[in-house]
DNA sequence: GGCACATCTAGACAGTGTCAAGTTTAATGC
DNA sequence: GCATTAAACTTGACACTGTCTAGATGTGCC
């Protein structure tokens, strides 16, 4: 045992002080990342900044992340993290029939659209991060699990053996989309002046759209 | 008169060959740049390649198009034209009613997408272009005034004036643009093979699909 | 306590966009 | 027809980028 260490891990130890090893760099690039992308955009991001705002040297990341291709792919694994976890927030608060979880599942990812958009182009419009990486993959399918698990229990039609139910995925996958990438790049909002509105009076727009493609 | 002149303005003499001045650099830097953004996407566009492809120096570019934005700006500007296009080809071939018409440009809405992924990435998921240049706002706006008659047409009522009507162009335009972006991305492929099945399959599960959002 | 290894720094390289200054050609005025 | 002005284009410089290399530094293991 040693005295004067008393609840930090050895690894984790003193992150902000200016020490040659920085001990939790990884995490620390991940957040400076996301910083930069929500200031300067996916198109100027700048892998040498990124290292700057964490206080090291240009080169480290590589260490960490190989390149920036790397770095940005983790970054959109932990965005499809965040993407269902705003979806579960809005499944808790609805109603529990499938109708009314579908839609949640769609008011949650425009909120996670509106909230990180930077995120959301990386994540969806940007060709950087690798679609073949395994914690990618894995986020990504399972978010896209959720949509398919349940426009098959509201159609009673497995999506993978019933070309209807599967068509019912992509049209219910399209419109959520696309409402979200028209929002969150202001081009609805001169036509609907959302931003304006009463969160509740917003819901019921999105939701009354959202439903569209699964009224029959 | 001058004798050996025949048939070239003066202006457009001799393009392709190796003068000081090139005479047609403008839409040659254009054409030039849309084969960079084909075969590289969006994200690794490079200007000195551009340049270099055209057969002009680095430095060329700039006086015509400003900077890299300004050209790119250009280049989008003219892909809006190519879409509204695109969608005149599907009116045409279509049934004169109003449905018919609004599906049309739907439909040429996606053909457009999956023609020119790039070029559509570039309009409509990137921030490069200035979106008050002039060219780009007034094709813009055309494309999307399109969209609008027709929904006033089926619906019988102004989106301007009338929230309902404005909520279907809103849903129609979600709708087709995340389904157009979905496809022309590779994600719908694996689900439908969209790809694989004839023309006329194809048309009739995206009309089914661009359908819904205006079904009553 | 010494040794291997992961971590991080520092310099170099080719490539990028943009700016300023110079060169070549076309257009204009007389 | 000729000089002058304007436009088109080249060239070199600058600060910046991502990635590679070699070297420095600290950590943890035996």
């Amino acid at each position: 045992m040693i005295p004067h260490m008393t609840a930090s891990s050895p690894s984790a130890s003193r992150a902000s002080s200016k020490r040659y090893h920085h001990g939790d760099l990884g995490p620390a690039l991940l957040k400076a990342a996301e910083e930069e992308l929500v200031e300067n955009g996916t198109e100027s991001f700048s892998l040498r900044a990124v290292a700057k705002r964490a206080g090291v040297s240009h080169g480290a990341p590589a260490h960490h992340f190989g390149d920036a291709k790397g770095l940005l792919t983790a970054l959109a694994a932990i965005g499809y993290d965040r993407l269902i976890a705003a979806q579960e927030v809005r499944q808790a608060a609805a109603a529990k029939d499938t109708t009314s979880q579908l839609i949640a599942i769609g008011l949650g990812y425009v909120d996670f659209g509106t909230a990180n958009p930077a995120l959301f182009r990386l994540m969806f419009s940007s060709e950087k991060p690798d679609r073949t990486d395994e914690a990618f993959a894995s986020s990504s399918l399972t978010a896209f699990g959720k949509l398919v698990d349940l426009v098959q229990a509201e159609v009673g039609a497995d999506p993978y053996a019933d070309a209807a139910a599967m068509k019912d995925v992509v049209a219910s996958w399209a419109m959520v989309h696309g409402l979200a990438d028209l929002i969150l790049s202001g081009r609805i909002e001169r036509l609907m002046g959302l931003s304006q509105r009463p969160q509740a009076e917003m819901d019921a727009i999105l939701t009354s759209i959202l439903l569209r493609p699964i009224q029959r």
